[in-house]
DNA sequence: AATAGCTTTGCAAACGTTTGCACAAATGTT
DNA sequence: AACATTTGTGCAAACGTTTGCAAAGCTATT
């Protein structure tokens, strides 16, 4: 079928182009009875405007890109949510772009976006990531740009991130009150400085108390966080307490602790960072610092939008990070 | 900073808009010097195509349009994943809109993708869905449409499925095996043909069997899914085995089970149609069948691309599922 | 020296919108 | 009856590409 155009609908009713487009869009120069002969024509041939000759004509697009190393996981997938529900609710579309942890494909991912004039990015670096030039090139065409969760160092972009010092911070202190002295701390990937920041707070704040003995671990997935927590019951003297920095480092901690048969809170406490998910599905439910995908997505088109309507400045915002007590601790 | 086009670009250079449209194709008619000319000119000022303009003047779009009723989840994060993956490798990009499971959302969902004039769509039904004009519509404009999951019942559209039928009957044969004489069996939502197939698969195992106790239960969550199993146990004869038909039962089911401390598989059985994450969180890990996200958006891709390329006849597909045992049965 | 045949480039139309401006017809004012 | 105003509509340009066709400047052939 041939698809209808404004063009259509003015030979059929004998009316130009521009009064179509005009009685379409209600405009108040066109006649009553004109407009109600349009849009009944354009209802009934199911005319929808072509969007691509709007943009070309309006140089401008409703659409944003979003770059993200992986969609499945617990954490990206809620973020993306949160922005599609945004992106509808305010009529823009959502390009999505996987990065898949590679620099290269990255690149090209921000051509894509460039070449369909996003009107805004959302990105996640990559670990890989080393220069910031192809993003840069946003900021020149004052595209805003908006990073989230695994952002730059430099003060000179928007960054929207998980209050990583203040969760860490939260957990250690937790694990102090409940008066834990033998902790094992299982963080992740050691390069990535939402790690750093992470240990740095958690251990300043069990670093004060002399009688505490800590061990501290770091890994790259599930499998080797059970692997650290077998190891470590294997010891004569085994943990009080284990610290989770990640989702992915509980899963590997509780499929230890169960095949071990160690019972929770009774022999050991657990306390992990997490989006909420997996520790309620856990008996007893984990003890948790939620580190929510969706909060963060919310935040992060909020603070998108404010930069659409012509806020300038770059900032640093981040979400809350309430604890959720379940029966581990 | 000022977008560049091909118009700028032959301003500076003193040649025409179209010797440069041609030089940065590389066409033949146009002398090296001034291929070399432009490419250097155009890479120096990061010359990005503008890909309304093309599309318009193409009258074609390399969009998919994606609709699924939740990003965020065990199962469509892979399909998305799968689509995006292949998207990237065929030069499509990729719009994703959620329905969640709201018919009117739908709606909109299709009115979108037709003003974006995608080149093709994915599309998982609501459970609210009642007619498919709207969907008909891709139909008539010749706009290939593939449903994937939860599909119609018709047989003029192409769909993409889980083999529900093989891989009920599948856990059903392996309760008989395993003789597993009294069986609770929950669903999902009773309107899905997913769940009506899933469904009589199962029972025409099951009742082949005289001496078999059957207990059917439908459930929308993982909390109705947790209650249904604490009925049935406060019972004076429990079940012996557990069928889950999906992920999100399975989590309720898991729970209950751990809340009252039955040890599996020795107290009771499970089995579980799963994407394949949760069942190996769990200890003993749960035997299931799987029903992979993942491969089911590399199939449905493929069949877009056939239906891209001019295949004309629906069909309907299924992916494989195989059964991989874990310790719950 | 005239013609034919390349090589290289430019012109102009088209894709589907929107919108400033002009204009015609109808109405209102003196 | 002449003019001013309002109401409704159309013209044409622009957005950034691509592409069929024409044409200009060559070289080669006769």
């Amino acid at each position: 079928m041939e698809t209808i155009t404004l063009k259509k609908i003015s030979e059929v009713l004998g009316l130009s182009i521009s009064t179509i487009s005009r009685a379409l869009k209600n405009h108040p120069d066109i006649s009553e009875n004109t407009k109600r002969r349009v849009h009944e024509l354009a209802d009934a041939l199911d005319y929808e405007p072509n969007i691509n000759a709007i943009n070309l004509r309006a140089k401008k697009n409703r659409v944003f890109g979003l770059i993200v190393p992986s969609i499945s996981g617990f954490f990206y997938d809620s973020f993306i949510s949160a922005i599609e529900e945004e992106c509808r609710a305010n009529a823009y579309s959502l390009m999505i772009l996987q990065s898949s942890n590679d620099a290269a494909i990255e690149i090209n991912s921000l051509h894509i976006c460039r070449q369909n004039r996003v009107c805004g990015l959302f990105a996640c670096l990559t670990t890989e990531t080393k220069s910031l030039v192809a993003f840069d090139k946003f900021n020149e065409a004052d595209i805003p740009l908006v990073f989230f969760d695994k952002v730059p160092e430099e003060t000179k972009y928007n960054k929207i991130c998980i209050a990583d010092e203040k969760a860490a911070k939260q957990a250690a202190e937790l694990l102090q009150k409940n008066n834990k002295k033998h902790i094992l701390a299982i963080f992740g990937n050691e390069n990535l400085s939402i790690t750093r920041t992470r240990f740095k707070a958690f251990q300043k704040v069990i670093s004060t108390e002399k009688d505490v003995t800590i061990y501290n671990e770091y890994c790259n997935d599930s499998d080797i966080a059970k692997k650290i927590t077998k190891k470590h019951f294997a010891k004569k003297e085994t943990p009080a307490a284990i610290f989770c920095m990640s989702d992915d480092i509980l899963i590997g901690v509780m499929k230890c602790l169960n095949e071990l048969k160690i019972s929770i809170p009774s022999e050991v406490a657990v306390i992990a960072l997490s989006d909420g998910f997996l520790p309620k599905i856990y008996t007893p439910e984990i003890t948790y610092i939620e580190t929510s995908g969706y909060k963060l997505g919310k935040l992060s088109f909020t603070k998108m939008l404010s930069c659409i309507n012509g806020n300038t400045d770059t900032e640093e915002l981040f979400i809350t990070t309430p604890l959720v007590k379940g029966g581990s601790l």
